[in-house]
DNA sequence: GGAAGTTAGTTGCATATGTAACTAGTGTCA
DNA sequence: TGACACTAGTTACATATGCAACTAACTTCC
């Protein structure tokens, strides 16, 4: 960090050399919300991880399933923002360790039905409380007032890029 | 509802069944930043991924490098936040092309000192503008206030994980 | 009722990425 | 000077991931 003066040889800084505030990647917001993503989930899956050698798609799964007790796997990755792909594989290594089970729907057989088992909720019980503590250490010391605009920031980047990527996929996809 | 027994029929919310909030994945900080980090990159990329077919690594660099004009390796991840495997391939990459050459730095032979060539400005030149825009949008009509919480908030939370995450390595690596 | 279209979920394939090992060059200390 | 420790950068390997193709099941529409 700080390492403004990197190595300034012939290096110059690039002048703005135009109207507008030059690029800077350090304060642009992309590049800053990627960062701070890669950072919390790094720290967090300290918790998860080491304990129970999981990654980030088992444990989405893992909260789904212990916040609404049984999905499809279509609504699992509605939920938790994950390919289809991603929840299959995901389901497929919790399945393998007895996490979680399934069973049919036999109103469409194409869908199973899956949830936690036993052992799958003990360690859920046990992660959650220190994931939610986790997030509060977090934001600790951050004003009513700050975390109130903040969370209201992220709502309207949050809404704004998926309009705004939506549009690329289908920009994409119209080809 | 509290039933060890796992499978409940019908997809019943499960309630939060002890003292603490219960952990809402749509609510749970690092979840949300993940999500928008990675909507936002999306849609950042329909910039510059479509327009000249790079990644976010390559684009990183691009952006470093036209900031500082001439810098090693070392000094793009660290300024980038990326790792060296990750620089040196991404580097790798726009030299193929011809948007980044490298010469010698006869001081120190280990390391080579990088720079846009000037089709690499070129194309920086024309991105930087398009990247400043889609970033302004996004942050289009949210107020000066709740801005600044916003950025304060971002940097305290960066800080912070920061701090974790290098302690978990540590962990890690003093095992 | 059944052909055509759609959907849930899995798998093949190509790519991306992190870790560790490696190469080559530099610094240190005796 | 020469062994040892360290550093910049690359590469090998294993894993993760997205897209596209696929299977099996459901729905529509005639």
């Amino acid at each position: 960090m700080t390492n403004d003066g990197a190595v300034d040889d012939g290096a110059s800084e690039i002048p703005p050399a135009h109207e507008g505030a030059a690029l800077r990647l350090e304060e642009f917001l992309p590049y800053r919300l990627n960062v701070v993503a890669s950072l919390v989930s790094q720290a967090l899956s300290r918790i998860y991880g080491q304990r129970y050698g999981i990654g980030v798609p088992e444990w989405r799964v893992l909260v789904t399933l212990g916040q609404y007790g049984v999905m499809t796997g279509k609504a699992v990755g509605a939920h938790s923002h994950m390919h289809k792909t991603k929840v299959s594989r995901a389901v497929a290594q919790l399945e393998k360790r007895k996490l979680v089970g399934r069973r049919a729907n036999r109103a469409d057989l194409r869908e199973s039905l899956l949830s936690l088992t036993p052992a799958g909720r003990a360690v859920y019980l046990d992660l959650a409380p220190s994931a939610l503590a986790f997030a509060r250490t977090l934001c600790d010391g951050v004003g009513p007032h700050d975390r109130a605009a903040f969370e209201r920031v992220l709502a309207l980047l949050t809404e704004r890029s998926a309009g705004l990527a939506v549009e690329a996929v289908k920009r994409r996809a119209a080809k």
